[in-house]
DNA sequence: GAGTTGTACAAACATCTAGTTGTGTGTAAC
DNA sequence: GTTACACACAACTAGATGTTTGTACAACTC
């Protein structure tokens, strides 16, 4: 049904699985080659390029091209738009000092006349 | 639905749709039922209740009872395992001041002779 | 007890996902 | 030119996801 999925969700969706964490954990420690990306990993060369081909659809890393090979770069600010979404909520939603009377505005709201 | 997902990729499964993500917004501003949360959206009763239970399943949200209505509950500390994922990647990455240093590493492995 | 409301479960279906094997292609190396 | 390597594309599988319609059920209202 997502044909054209939005920024955030491909970015929330490519980070949504361990194989890709540990792509991009990897690639902390300096840019990879597919085939050096694969070797960790008990998954064939084609299951690490199709992660790769994830994760550079979501513009958390990019290829540059060094002779027949194509190492991955990555993209650090990428994260930022997945990080800016969270920080807000989280802000947001700490900020709600109010529960117990938010609760109590749900209990009126389903009981108008207060006769619990 | 078995699968038994880390809790992180679950996390970010949850996050990675749009409807999910505006359920979760929605929920900001107080609890709500299931057919609240159905009201702006052009879907069915039915589908907006698997979202909330992938939400609940990634524990972003919990349901408690009110009378016959069961409605939804932010779990906001939640968004900290989410958040602290990213927030460490983000500072590991961004200390890599030496980013050329890097590249011309990753240049030098390929071609160690350095004859190009 | 009958009707209404809020919600969940079930089956069906289409689409997406993560993997596989097998094959093709571009670049480099001899 | 042949050989070797790095990578991508194609076709396929099994299982998950998103949605629908239809139904069931529990709790309140009358």
């Amino acid at each position: 049904m997502t044909v054209v999925q939005d920024e955030l969700s491909s970015v929330f969706s490519a980070l949504a699985d361990p194989t890709r964490r540990a792509i991009l954990e990897r690639l902390a420690d300096g840019d990879a080659t597919v085939n050096e990306l694969t070797e960790p990993f008990a998954l064939t060369q084609q299951a690490i390029s199709k992660h790769v081909q994830v994760l550079e659809r979501a513009d958390l890393i990019s290829r540059t091209r060094v002779g027949s090979s194509r190492p991955c770069v990555l993209e650090a600010e990428r994260l930022d738009a997945a990080a800016g979404w969270i920080e807000r909520h989280r802000e947001l939603w700490a900020d709600r000092h109010d529960r117990l009377e938010q609760h109590l505005e749900t209990l009126r709201r389903r009981d108008p006349k207060g006769t619990r």
